[in-house]
DNA sequence: ATATAATAGTAATAATATAACTAAAGCAAC
DNA sequence: GTTGCTTTAGTTATATTATTACTATTATAT
């Protein structure tokens, strides 16, 4: 591929070449970064593979190199990564991008809003009723990363936190207006009622 | 595979079960039932292929079969799907976790928060700015797709319209409100600030 | 009559998610 | 002092999804 086209970008991709910008590491370091600095929020480690993976797709496409692989002493082989120019580059216009584009994501819990009568309003119900409860468990826990450091560092390093911290309670806030809705019957259906509908629809399309 | 646990859940899968709850049908079918009901908001059928490719692994874990492949008339030949009891097992399955469970995803727009130093205040400024400027314009298409059809279809079939919106919204007032500190600059950095930061991390871990 | 769009599906590759490994070293407990 | 668990560093393999590019027929518009 001779990348007359950019390399596609995605968190992990971001997230390797803003930490090359710091200094050269090997992969194991760059995964023990994220975690200890809390950007798995944002960037998926949970399986450590696919940043290798990344990492092979992006010295292909050059955007990083292999600087040295060494031994330090008692540790295992590392593989230390450096950033190219056109990495350099390629990461400040992804950031660009990610900044000023939004994406189109598709994300599953409207998915199944899409396809709710498939379940009766009573089990909707008590479904919703458990999203909420982790809705809300999942807030606290996102809040007591922010608090006890609010105040000791910028809140600069905090803002994608605060962001997500937003979307929850944006979330929180919907889906507990819609089981208001469904507990009063605003919103409401059975098969009768459906059946009702798709006759409609036939006559009037 | 011998399906002990679950197939995996996605949108396509989902809507592909959701729609043979209805009548069995072919692939194109439903592409063209995801696009006229505008499902295609919240399930990605962009790339038509995904859908067969998905349809394959539907049937290879008999949660879909085959059912006849006919030739109707003057139309290319078409293979006809239909739910099977586990496939029907399955969805509700699905359903119960996409409402009741929070999935974790990783979307791009926090992680680009996450790397924000990069980028001079002043560019980060004028992304912002154009970033809202498309949450905005995308704000108003989601709006002229429900409100001509308000009071005439349910509000049960737009409420995957409205949470979309409500999100939107929100990050529409989250990103206004960071435009406004970056501009007052009680959120500001630059290089000196940055070393400096970096400075006390030295001293105190 | 011819170009374009719609219908239905296939082929191939790239990227990402997921699980299961190897292998050496460090450390704690018994 | 050796047994067992955790950390370090990386590899192998497979499944799934995204992306592009095809084929071939029919319908429709110019």
């Amino acid at each position: 591929m001779t990348m007359k086209n950019e390399a596609k970008k995605s968190p992990v991709a971001l997230a390797v070449l803003a930490l090359l910008f710091e200094e050269p590491m090997h992969p194991y370091r760059m995964w023990q970064l994220i975690k200890e600095r809390s950007k798995d929020e944002v960037v998926n480690v949970r399986y450590r593979n696919t940043l290798y993976q990344t990492i092979d797709r992006l010295v292909r496409d050059e955007l990083i190199s292999e600087k040295e692989t060494r031994k330090e002493d008692n540790r295992p082989e590392q593989t230390i990564y450096q950033l190219t120019d056109r990495g350099r580059e390629t990461a400040l216009s992804w950031m660009r991008q990610m900044l000023a584009e939004p994406a189109d994501e598709f994300p599953e819990f409207p998915v199944a809003l899409a396809y709710l009568p498939m379940l009766s309003v009573e089990e909707v119900i008590t479904l919703l009723g458990k999203r909420l409860e982790k809705l809300d468990a999942e807030k606290i826990r996102i809040e007591k990363q922010i608090t006890p450091v609010q105040g000791k560092i910028p809140r600069l390093f905090l803002l994608e936190m605060e962001f997500i911290l937003a979307k929850l309670q944006s979330e929180i806030k919907w889906v507990r207006a819609l089981l208001g809705d469904l507990n009063e019957g605003t919103i409401y259906w059975d098969e009768a009622w459906l059946n009702s509908i798709i006759e409609q629809f036939k006559n009037k399309p």
